[in-house]
DNA sequence: AGCACGCCGACT
DNA sequence: GTCGGCGTGCTC
């Protein structure tokens, strides 16, 4: 039988991933039908080893000279075909590499890692001594080795830092005095068992005995509430204890730690989730033609994009639930993506029981080890739908017939690492893809989506009516200027703020207060009649620098002396903002010294699972005060809240970044917008310098539509999205002048005073809104493309030569879209 | 990421 | 000459 040649395109998982074209390689006859499309192999590459991973296979290939295929590394295929278009999409969209993209959408704890490992060919050092072929440093780096014996290029390089190290090395091994061995490590075990706490009985005296050690018995009652066989790891972080306490607990006899394959995940906790609750009710009249609607499309099978627009309380997730079974009874699969905040294990099992069927959680939070029993379950069948946050995007599950993006104008959609994805953008994409039809759901669409809406590229189904027996909150603004002539409540607290908290604290009732994050830009603001200098090219708030008593502007670096006089009113006034979210936290312990205060913001809740652990805490506790950004959002849901207090509009409306009334209006309209569930009625205060704002008063109105209006009419004014598209490179290092440099360079590369001619526009370079994070200064460039996208590829090639000249020290992070400026 | 190749300046 | 540093280009 005549032998059939076959090749396979392999792209190459290099660290750096530049390398990013795909290449070709012979599959060895001991190879054919292993090697898939999607397969995981060992490739050569020069005279080294590389994972790499296979697009396509073909009968032919045009390449003169191909090497061959080592192995193929399980599982088998890793990658499915709608992945890998998934991620090529990405990778170009994005401005990141095939390698990079296609990383994030292997199993967990999957992705495999090739190790070099030097040793000496023979151990005779006296015919070593002897070699005339050899330089001293040739020498030193062997004695090195053979007292040392094997070791990886870094560690040699520790003891030899100069760059000639490689160039020493190459040239031993010409000599045949070492030899290099490639081995493709190991999954990590600890990603394939873990830890986990098994309950022993005792007896109750010895339980009563415990009261003495709060931790030891805190730890037992989080046991004997959520049940045992939790993960050590999950359970230390959801107690907030140490190991040490959980050891103590386990030498005095009331349970055990044994090595568990699988175990119970934190998604099956048990708890209380007033948002989750309630069977299958009947439809409004908009929910069933929405309902209808989208049905259709299941049907056809036509790919349809739907913005569902409802305001809150209007029922979104019923009609999510009548689609997802409606394409379940058709035999397709469903994705279901929410916000990071909104994954709860309470939805999950609301889900499921609606459902009547088993859902897949992708959580950034579950184990690997959890992750990748999921990703069997998938591949085999078993799991026919996926709930889960921004990276469930990327889940192997095929055959979808719907898409769900819930809260499609969440930021946490957008990925903070290269490639920056939306996975709302992922979405639209993947249904296209699949030709799935796709759901985006929201309160308050993001001006983009509407955008598309109203174009027709999407279909616009509006829920408007409230479910009956819902009650909206009082809301109050409470404007800054009076309440500074009257001299009342703190500098940054109104006393109708205080006042009103008392009164809610005073019932056992709980506050939320939301803040804005810290160590952002400073502005200044006229106490007397709200305004704030902002830039005339970008209409962007200016920053105020104390240094040089400059006002700056953090899109296109436009710098001006800081006015005496508020230069719309003439008055003594203008006073500085931005900063106090620390003042407002002391001024609450000390105000009400007997309350809880519960901040959650980014450094709170870095450790895992400290969302759940805060958020609950803050449900137990009666008479709290739960203090936070945005992500408190979740609180609001909580029946013993009757307060909601914005403490800054102005803070949130003036952030350095076109998109800050946009995410205000969204802020404040969620805000005001929730309804009551329980009984009790609740108030809203926002307080302001501006209420008079458009995004401020339209969204205590409920009036998306006039503030979509006014803010898209803006946005066409200053060529922002979705009139433009925006690229933000941000260069980032230890030595402000090489952040600084990289800037200018790039910016020169990308065509200095030719830029119109391709259809750019660049603002900057300027430092960022965060000028210094982690030690690391921040410049960045901002890129305006008005074209049809084709300058994309220019800015590409441009990149790709300023990655291979570029100073190590020097990162760049490319994002496409950005969600955030900063 | 390695590695080769070529260029250049510093130092025997 | 020789040694290192550095920019550039390539990897099937
Ligand atoms: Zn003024
Ligand atoms: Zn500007």
């Amino acid at each position: 039988m005549p032998e059939v040649e076959e090749y396979a395109e392999v792209i190459v998982d290099l660290p750096s991933g530049h390398l990013d074209q795909s290449l070709t390689y012979r599959i060895p006859p001991s190879l054919k039908g292993e090697v898939k499309v999607g397969s995981m192999v060992l490739v050569p590459l020069l005279n080294r080893r590389s994972i790499g991973y296979v697009l396509e296979i073909s009968p032919s290939s045009s390449v003169p000279e191909v090497k061959e295929i080592i192995s193929v590394l399980p599982p088998n295929p890793i990658l499915r075909k709608h992945q890998i278009s998934l991620c090529r999409w990405m990778a170009e969209y994005y401005l990141s590499s095939f390698s990079r993209s296609l990383r994030l959408a292997l199993p967990p704890g999957r992705a495999r890692k090739i190790s070099e490992m030097i040793e000496l060919t023979t151990i005779d050092m006296d015919s070593i001594k002897a070699d005339v072929r050899l330089k001293e440093k040739h020498r030193q780096i062997l004695t090195h080795l053979s007292q040392m014996g094997r070791l990886t290029r870094s560690d040699l390089k520790k003891c030899f830092p100069d760059k000639s190290t490689d160039r020493y090395l190459r040239r031993l091994e010409e000599l045949g005095l070492i030899k290099r061995t490639f081995t493709v490590q190991e999954p990590r075990a600890e990603l394939l068992m873990e830890e986990a706490v098994y309950l022993q009985d005792y007896r109750l005296e010895d339980r009563a005995r415990l009261k003495g050690s709060r931790k030891q018995e805190e730890i037992l009652s989080f046991l004997e509430t959520h049940g045992d066989g939790i993960a050590i790891r999950e359970l230390l972080a959801l107690t907030g204890s140490s190991r040490s306490s959980l050891k103590r607990l386990v030498e005095k006899g009331f349970g055990h730690i044994s090595q568990v394959r699988v175990r119970r995940d934190i998604m099956s906790l048990h708890g209380v989730d007033e948002e989750w609750q309630g069977g299958k009710v009947a439809l409004t009249i908009e929910q069933a033609r929405a309902v209808e609607e989208i049905s259709a499309s299941l049907e056809k099978g036509d790919g349809q994009v739907f913005l569902l627009k409802g305001i809150t309380g209007s029922g979104k997730t019923e009609v999510y639930l009548r689609c997802a079974q409606k394409a379940l009874d058709q035999g397709r699969n469903v994705l279901i993506l929410v916000p990071e905040i909104s994954l709860t294990p309470q939805m999950i099992k609301f889900f499921s029981q609606r459902l009547g069927i088993e859902l897949g959680v992708f959580h950034s939070q579950l184990s690997p080890c959890e992750r990748y029993d999921q990703w069997v379950d998938i591949l085999n069948g078993k799991i026919k739908i996926v709930v889960g946050t921004r990276s469930a995007i990327f889940s192997p599950l095929n055959n979808l017939g719907l898409i769900v993006v819930d809260e499609e104008h969440d930021p946490s959609y957008k990925e903070s690492v290269m490639p920056r994805y939306h996975a709302r953008e992922a979405a639209v994409r993947l249904a296209k893809i699949l030709s799935a039809t796709l759901v985006l759901g929201s309160a308050t669409p993001a001006l983009e989506s509407m955008y598309k809406a109203r174009k027709g590229e999407y279909r616009l189904l509006s829920l408007s009516t409230r479910v009956p027996g819902r009650k909206l909150p009082q809301v109050s603004l409470i404007d800054l200027k009076q309440e500074k002539k009257e001299r009342g409540g703190s500098d940054l607290l109104s006393s109708a703020l205080l006042t009103e908290m008392s009164d809610c604290l005073g019932r056992g009732e709980q506050g939320i207060l939301f803040l804005n994050r810290r160590g952002f830009a400073n502005f200044l603001i006229c106490s007397r009649c709200g305004h704030v200098p902002k830039c005339r090219n970008c209409d962007i708030s200016l920053t105020f620098h104390k240094k040089d008593r400059l006002l700056v502007c953090h899109h296109c670096y436009w710098k001006e002396g800081a006015p005496d006089l508020c230069p719309a009113c003439r008055n003594i006034s203008l006073i500085l903002m931005g900063g106090g979210t620390q003042r407002v936290e002391e001024t609450l312990r000390k105000i009400f010294p007997h309350h809880r205060v519960i901040r959650m913001d980014a450094d709170t809740t870095r450790p895992k699972l400290a969302h759940f652990r805060l958020l609950e805490e803050f449900r137990q506790e009666r008479g709290a005060i739960l203090l936070g950004t945005q992500m408190i959002t979740k609180g609001l849901h909580f029946p013993n809240v009757t307060l909601v207090g914005v403490v800054s509009a102005d803070t949130a409306l003036n952030l350095p970044d076109f998109r800050a009334a946009e995410r205000t209006f969204q802020l404040l309209t969620q805000v005001s917008g929730r309804s009551g569930r329980g009984e009790k009625e609740g108030k809203v205060i926002v307080q302001s310098y501006n209420p008079t704002n458009y995004a401020v008063q339209l969204a205590v109105a409920q009036d998306y539509d006039s503030f979509y209006e006014e803010e898209v009419g803006k946005r066409d004014d200053l060529g922002y999205p979705p009139f433009s598209q925006i690229i933000n490179l941000i260069f980032l290092s230890k030595d402000r002048q090489v952040a600084e440099e990289g800037s200018t360079t790039l910016k020169k590369m990308l065509g200095g005073s030719r830029l119109a001619e391709k259809g750019l526009e660049i603002l900057g370079p300027a430092p960022c809104p965060l000028p210094r994070v982690k030690n690391f200064y921040r410049w960045h460039i901002i890129i305006k493309m008005k074209g049809d996208g084709q300058e994309k590829n220019f800015i590409r090639e441009v990149l790709s030569s300023f990655y291979r000249r570029k100073k190590e020290e020097l990162r760049l992070v490319v994002d496409v879209d950005p969600v955030w400026i900063m």
